[in-house]
DNA sequence: ATGAAAGCGCTAACAT
DNA sequence: ATGTTAGCGCTTTCAT
């Protein structure tokens, strides 16, 4: 069930079949409609390979992230997806399991399969320069959240400094003087970029830091639920009255380890997450957090991958947009003193 | 940069070229090796459209869930990513929010695509029925944990009646004896099946249902909060001693419910969930919950894809595989008695 | 073992 | 406004 079958079953020629289908140039509105009549008796389908061979354009778009399990980027799959669709476009996922090695082989495939554009949040700050910056040279590339510092691909992200900054000026708004900041190792770019800006938004207040204050492990409930305890399983003095946390995950992780020692949140400690999963609004207490505008950042994302697909700005200069993030406060930290 | 170009440079014709990259046949291994570095030399990449075109053949596979925000959708979309690039596949993710007319949307841009296969979860039982039987009849179709009954495809889901005795049985030996169900409406299979299985299983346990004791809504922690308020603001010889929900998220909402009233679980109420999301391990108490088997039920489903793939299951017999769910007992239901 | 050439299904340039 | 035809880049007969 060809366009040739259309063609001849219809008594025109494929190219008639092809402009009415598409609609590509005007075609006289009988014939038209005889066209259309026929294709539809058949149950003709089309055949977007055939198409993007032809056209060079398969109306699809990789987006490859660490891990499709964390709720964020569950999220901003989830916007990306929305707003491929209102283009009509098509989303091939890629997890890259936080593994270097795996997130260059899903480029190789995202380029041999000739998608249209590829969306990236590369899992390690250096591991992944090569294959992206490669596959840039190949494919128009945005990254998204987390990036690797080649200078030739655009980035959509978070502001990460300005965030870390509005948690504590928030959090020593209610009061918080001794603050602690629990994170993942330094191997992407999201945490290094708020480790500076926690360690700049504590100078700029006056803020204290507790001895061994900034606890790196990864972005999991369980490795927050264990710095958390080692930062209160001390003595009074030495303990924190607020734990930053550089996503929710190790928030929700430090709640819990609060809830189990009695310790009350927020009277006695503080508590900061940043994402704004689903989750956060879930937990006991609810958790204040800075949300991530992801469907603002999936969108802006796509109009600069469709920006560079036009051979006009294929060589622009290449552009970081910042996001600023939104407060959101709930009952893991103080009310308006 | 085509083979022809490699062709060119290597001076041998394409097909030597083709045969060289893809193994397909036997080429004088000087001639390879030339081929290869001259592939290499001109960064030679490949071009899936143009192959899948001849091949008949996409290595891509499609994949339509409800909503890739439910956390129990997001596990059974990595479990599949994971299995089908073991086979050198990708997945093209599409979400139909829950929405019958996307959702027939998705599956045909999935049928223009030329997808190998398409893993469908219908987001309605009734309302999906016209496009799931429409293109199954065009590419090998697996419905995945909810399904429409029609006939022609094979589907891999829970074994539900089994799911809802399992967790019955598991309350009546700790002590419940009046019993509530809290679920969504009955607008999706897992539901209607999973309402059978409760209904079976009280029978059959002499359980007695406290009134008005089923309650529908939707899968949400929202709904599951309201539904557990409802249960509990009344009076003691009317409330459960035990409270059954059909998902996770609902059993969540339930446990909110509890905690904000100071009811103690599980020793005033105990409370059950299905499908063992990740968060049901961070909530307090711990939920008892039913795990589903992802991981198996992606490969299952790949399995069935593939099988019908190959032209000579093209119409074998559709195959139902109800696979077998486990309890996880933690915190929200007694020890052992 | 290698090459020549057909053709997968479509669109767009060109001709009428 | 419509038809004819080349050709997107590859794989796979078929012939040698």
């Amino acid at each position: 069930m060809t366009l040739a079958d259309v063609a001849q079953a219809a008594g025109v020629s494929t190219a008639t079949v092809s402009r009415v289908l598409s609609g590509s140039r005007p075609v006289r509105a009988d014939i038209a409609r005889q066209v259309r009549t026929t294709a539809d008796r058949l149950g003709y389908r089309g055949n977007g390979i055939a198409r993007a061979l032809r056209q060079q354009r398969t109306d699809a778009v990789g987006v490859v992230v660490p891990s499709i399990l964390n709720p964020f980027f569950t999220a901003l799959v989830d916007s990306i997806e929305g707003a491929l669709h209102d283009t009509g476009k098509q989303l091939v996922l890629c997890d890259s399991r936080q593994d270097p090695e795996l997130e260059a082989q899903h480029l190789r495939l995202l380029v041999e399969r000739h998608v249209d554009g590829i969306v990236v949040s590369p899992c390690d700050a250096t591991a992944s320069i090569d294959a992206v910056s490669r596959t840039a040279a190949l494919v128009p590339l945005v990254q998204l959240d987390r990036r690797v510092d080649v200078a030739e691909t655009d980035w959509v992200g978070l502001d990460d400094d300005r965030a870390l900054g509005i948690v504590l000026e928030h959090l020593h708004a209610r009061g918080a003087r001794r603050v602690a900041f629990v994170t993942s190792r330094m191997t992407n770019s999201s945490t290094v970029d708020r480790l500076r800006g926690f360690e700049d938004g504590v100078r700029r207040l006056g803020l204290s830091v507790v001895p061994d204050g900034i606890v790196l492990d990864d972005f999991s409930v369980d490795s927050g639920e264990r710095a958390a305890g080692a930062l209160l399983d001390r003595e009074t003095d030495r303990r924190p009255d607020a734990i930053v946390c550089a996503d929710d995950l190790l928030a929700i992780g430090v709640l819990r380890a609060c809830h189990e020692r009695g310790v009350a949140v927020p009277d006695e400690v503080q508590v900061t997450g940043i994402d704004d999963i689903v989750f956060s609004r879930y937990v006991s207490p609810r958790l204040t957090t800075l949300a991530q505008p992801t469907a603002q950042m999936a969108e802006e994302a796509l109009r600069l991958l469709a920006q560079r697909a036009v051979g006009a700005a294929r060589d622009a200069p290449t552009i970081r947009l910042a996001l600023r993030p939104s407060l959101v406060e709930r009952e893991s930290t103080r009310g308006q003193a």
